[in-house]
DNA sequence: AATTTCAGCGTACAAGTGTAAGCTAAATGT
DNA sequence: ACATTTAGCTTACACTTGTACGCTGAAATT
């Protein structure tokens, strides 16, 4: 027996087929700019024209996906770091953390990157905006746990999700047993810019 | 009297022109991939058909202009690093030209920012590849000058440009009174990174 | 039971695309 | 002087796109 669904529920079931039909669309060659309602459409399975039901139009769609996609993040990071105890390793859990997330949700995270350089200036701040969010709970975290300004806490976490980013969109082209060198190599580039900020700190 | 020109130089000079009119067109709204052919015609003064007798098509001229515009970056960063004497400090000037660049050549920089995250993975590569000279160059320099190991150099130095890149990304959608305020942002996380290092060095 | 709402569909159209085919005229080669 | 080459043009065609318009049937409301 099928269960009866109201009709809001069938609504919100769409609704949601369009926003992963989008998702599996945005892949290795296609952005936000270049993919059509029609090809969303028809992998959600529903008439172009019935796409307007749902959104404005593909903007209004993409911003829900870049909202979708940057609090994924951050609530991952967040659960990584409550995944972090006295003696280990914050950089290593947390690149570790975003490395597999990258490699199991490729699409979800190339929206980000790839919108944050896109055509879009809407997209753009839209993206821009959940990256400083990101920046912003990373920089508290550090400055409670490293014990330094604000203005120092800033700077180093936004370097670090900088470094961090430009990894994660290597490894996006990467072959899978590139992967771990990636990860690696951009542990020892978030330690420099710790230690840097360190021996900084004595003297302002 | 105008002079004569030759057959050659006519082809070349159209030739340029199309690539200078991409490069116009290459704007904040306008990726290689979402530009179209006849748009590029159209600016460059030909038909659109006339575009192919000088390219095979819209990929083959993306290619040349990635070529071109790493070059350019390449070719500004090593004058900058001529300029550099024994008292100056290397990151402020090294910085200071890049931004200068950056914002006098908003569209050859975008080209670069874009297709490296782009929908084209041809696109992707070559950028890489040109990103990979940029770190490269920068690699040597930091290495024989700081007296650290190539791998730590190469670290550091593709560290540092990730930093700068990125800085540049939000350089080109900043008001231009913001980005005296980049500049000195992204020097003190240059800076970290130098010191980060040169902390790691004495223990391997 | 009668009425209203509305998610989804099919049709239709104007606008823009890449590029094939063939022409022209001027520069080049002989 | 004549023949060849070729950069650039015009025309043409098959596609894809976004979206306006109006219909339908079932769910929701009354």
């Amino acid at each position: 027996m099928t269960i009866k669904k109201t009709r809001e529920q069938q609504k919100q079931e769409t609704r949601q087929n369009i926003i992963n039909a989008a998702f599996s669309c945005l892949d290795a060659e296609k952005s936000l700019s270049s993919i059509s309602l029609r090809e969303i459409a028809r992998v959600a399975g529903i008439a172009p024209t019935s796409f307007y039901r749902h959104f404005k139009d593909v903007n209004d769609l993409g911003m829900t996906l870049v909202d979708e996609a940057g609090l994924m993040l951050r609530q991952l990071m967040r659960s990584a770091r409550r995944r972090i105890t006295a003696d280990s390793n914050a950089i290593d859990i947390s690149v570790d953390t975003l490395m597999e997330f990258i490699s199991e949700n490729k699409n979800v995270f190339r929206v980000l990157l790839r919108e944050h350089t896109g055509t879009s200036a809407e997209f753009r701040s839209a993206v821009q905006r959940e990256i400083q969010h990101f920046i912003k709970e990373l920089s508290d975290y550090i400055m409670h746990r490293q014990q330094i300004s604000q203005q120092l806490a800033d700077l180093q976490s936004e370097a670090m999700v900088m470094i961090v980013f430009s990894a994660g969109a290597q490894a996006l082209d990467a072959q899978p047993n590139q992967q771990f060198v990636i990860a690696e190599k951009v542990k020892y580039q978030l330690m420099f810019v710790q230690l840097g900020v360190k021996q900084f700190k004595p003297k302002p």
